[in-house]
DNA sequence: CGTCTATTTGAATGTACTCAAAAGCGGTGG
DNA sequence: CCACCGCTTTTGAGTACATTCAAATAGACG
């Protein structure tokens, strides 16, 4: 798999970097006090990454939590005949982690990279820890988060065996409208399960109608 | 979808049931109290269901969580073309709910019937929420449990799009053994997001072998 | 412009489906 | 106890959806 930037970058950029969006999309479930927002933030810690860097790689064991404040994320699955899947496309205001990884302690079979200039926060799992042990409202968060995201899967897999490629093409456009501006048409592909020829195939049917 | 007992039996049994199996998946994730293990039990609804009773229906909207204790359910959806597609069996010890359904107050895509006569506790929406407020502990549990039911869901996400139907066949019954002996191959189809003639064809080829 | 990658096109192929029918299997009633 | 019924599973032929492979075209970037 290629992006137009493909070295590993290990040296990731660290800034100030706005919390309100995170915050605000944190409110949205449940209700903080100012000592819990505080609390929270200074667990954060904030990256910038540009398109093309990895964010995690598969083979490494994942620690972190991460939260997308702008740009876009992909994480994606590497088959063992060295064929990638895309599993997920993270824009401003979601969260994506390797949970498997994560809560296991193996090695990642994910991973995630910028497909665009991005700026993130990273919760350190150890980090996440404290913050539920101290305040339970956080465990209320990621309860509903995780129940969110089980229902947004619970879809996924029904399309996946009940729907036609083109079908799903067709729920991806209306769900996602912004993401085909900008994300190349084989992850796209990818992302649905069927190859790029396919994709372009189901494009050219569509124009003609 | 027929399973030999097909009439809809709204009068479900209500029995006295042992909570010890409940409370250890439980207490295998957090650890309680014994005053947070009486307020729980107090809140869980034991019923006895027969094979082919429905447990939910599509249609409805959902209004409780459902713990298996013993026996086996299984849910599924049905699509627009009448077709049926299996989602996921629950075994002792499984916890199964329509989040969407009882998150957003909608009425339900999914089915849930019982495979085999089953014991199963109810754990109705608005108790749980009085649990998780009064006890955060069970906001932990819950979390944690959603955490790895969304890892089995992804798994299920990345097989559906990476494997053929014989290697996500070789995964189930790997993974899920006791299944194949009494669920009927049409079911095990049906969630591996293939027709039964086609099951029954990859079943011979592997025999041949 | 030249190079690299993304996308499109077309032909041949494969995986899984549809439809129709036969075979298997468990229960029920005469 | 056997015959019949209803449902599940198997079989086979024809078909559709999606892939592979090879090659042409289009776009982006230096």
């Amino acid at each position: 798999m290629h992006i137009s930037r493909n070295s590993f970058n290990s040296t990731f950029i660290f800034v100030a970097m706005d919390t309100k969006g995170i915050l605000s999309h944190i409110t949205r479930h449940v209700t903080l006090t100012p000592e819990e927002r505080e609390f929270f933030t200074s667990l954060l810690i904030p990256v910038n990454v540009k398109q093309g860097d990895f964010v995690e790689q598969s083979g490494e064991v994942t620690t972190n939590f991460i939260h997308v404040n702008s740009g876009c994320l992909m994480t994606y699955f590497t088959d063992p005949s060295a064929n990638d899947h895309v599993i997920q496309f993270s824009t401003a205001g979601w969260w994506t982690a390797d949970l498997h990884s994560l809560t296991q302690n193996q090695s990642s079979i994910y991973s995630t990279r910028a497909l665009a200039d991005s700026e993130i926060f990273m919760l350190p799992k150890i980090r996440l820890e404290e913050l539920v042990d101290r305040y339970p409202i956080f465990e209320r968060f990621f309860r509903i988060m995780f129940q969110n995201s089980l229902v947004t899967h619970q879809q996924r897999i029904v399309q996946a065996f009940s729907f036609t490629a083109e079908q799903r093409y067709e729920y991806f456009q209306q769900k996602y409208p912004q993401l085909e501006q900008f994300v190349p048409l084989k992850y796209i592909a990818s992302y649905l399960g069927i190859t790029p020829e396919f994709l372009s195939k189901i494009r050219r049917k569509r124009m003609e109608k």
